[in-house]
DNA sequence: ATATGAAGTCAACGCCTGTTGAAGTCAACG
DNA sequence: CGTTGACTTCAACAGGCGTTGACTTCATAT
């Protein structure tokens, strides 16, 4: 069964209306911008998708896949979590549904929401599944907020030593943070 | 000497564009909703700033005035910096800088390089005054990634946990992140 | 009282925005 | 060939934006 034709014009708006919403927010992003990088009339983004706003909604939808870390080392839970969050982020290479988002919730009480959502129903559980007990949801608060922050200094905001830090140097010092968090307890030294 | 009637509505306007920067960022705010909130007519607004990107960078001015540590005991920087921190984001109270800059600066790069540069010119130095040597812009990175990731989440995105947790809560378990970050070190128990 | 200059208002400009409905194109099918 | 129906374009609307220049208001100083 090929694609439609339809399926595929569809297809070709949400990946240009991903790339400037991952490049710009949702309020420097328009219509028009989003039409010419499609290659295709603006009325057409509208036809297809009711309005702006559906559009970014269906934009920014994603899954964060945490990995399963049931099965790695304890000690090196950490290090896992923000080894997949970072390719998570380097992979998508702006195109995927976390740069659109934290690029727009900032001012659209809409994005924050979704962001919340993905709190709840991505990160949360995530951490739960490593150490349950009351304190889970502001465990997973503190991750959340060392990940949100290390993404906003080296991929939005750019801080030069933040851009310039390699890969392996952040997995280990912020993994020994987010193992603190989601499990309560400090890393082993090497 | 007594401050004249057009230094008066200068402060006037922009206490109303820092409190709807603030709010809803710079794209979402209007040069008419500002001169509404002043009371006065939008035509003044242009008069005395010349552009709304003036104005802008005008509004978003400020000082981290991040607190001497040098006579802090060693152990607790990390506590006091946080603490500062806080006080300064819930004192300020939607009219200050940080949270002006924040809600705009991953849309705009013009607000994004005013970031880098309060990173550069106030945060650097000041972790570098706690422990200079050749890893102090990454070790001030990482503090600053923690601190704005807290930020973000408690008072941009307001992820319910973090809302929730009280300030001596976070003064204590990111104070041991931001300990070990500006320091090197771990901090050590009670 | 009248002139002066600052302080503030008004109406409008040109531009861009999201969105709409009618018209057009083109391949598939009777 | 002619007609359908999916796909796409065109031109335009109504509204909001930042900004402008001419006008009014008003306190002050001569």
């Amino acid at each position: 069964m090929k694609v439609s034709k339809s399926e595929r014009t569809r297809r070709t708006i949400v990946e240009a209306a991903r790339k400037l919403f991952g490049e710009k927010g949702f309020d420097r992003t328009t219509v028009r911008e989003i039409a010419s990088a499609a290659e295709i009339d603006p009325a057409l983004v509208i036809r297809y998708f009711g309005s702006k706003d559906q559009l970014f909604a269906q934009a920014a939808e994603f899954r964060l896949d945490l990995p399963d870390v049931t099965n790695v080392d304890r000690s090196r839970i950490g290090e896992a979590l923000v080894q997949h969050y970072l390719a998570v982020w380097e992979g998508e290479a702006g195109t995927g549904g976390l740069p659109i988002l934290l690029r727009s919730a900032t001012s659209s009480e809409t994005a924050a929401e979704q962001m919340r959502e993905i709190f709840l129903r991505q990160v949360l559980p995530a951490v739960r599944a490593i150490k349950g007990g009351r304190g889970a949801s502001r465990r997973a608060a503190l991750v959340a907020s060392q990940l949100l922050g290390v993404a906003l200094c080296r991929y939005i905001l750019k801080f030069p030593p933040m851009v310039a830090m390699p890969r392996e140097m952040l997995v280990v010092e912020v993994g020994r943070t987010i193992q603190r968090y989601a499990t309560g307890e400090d890393a082993t030294e090497g």
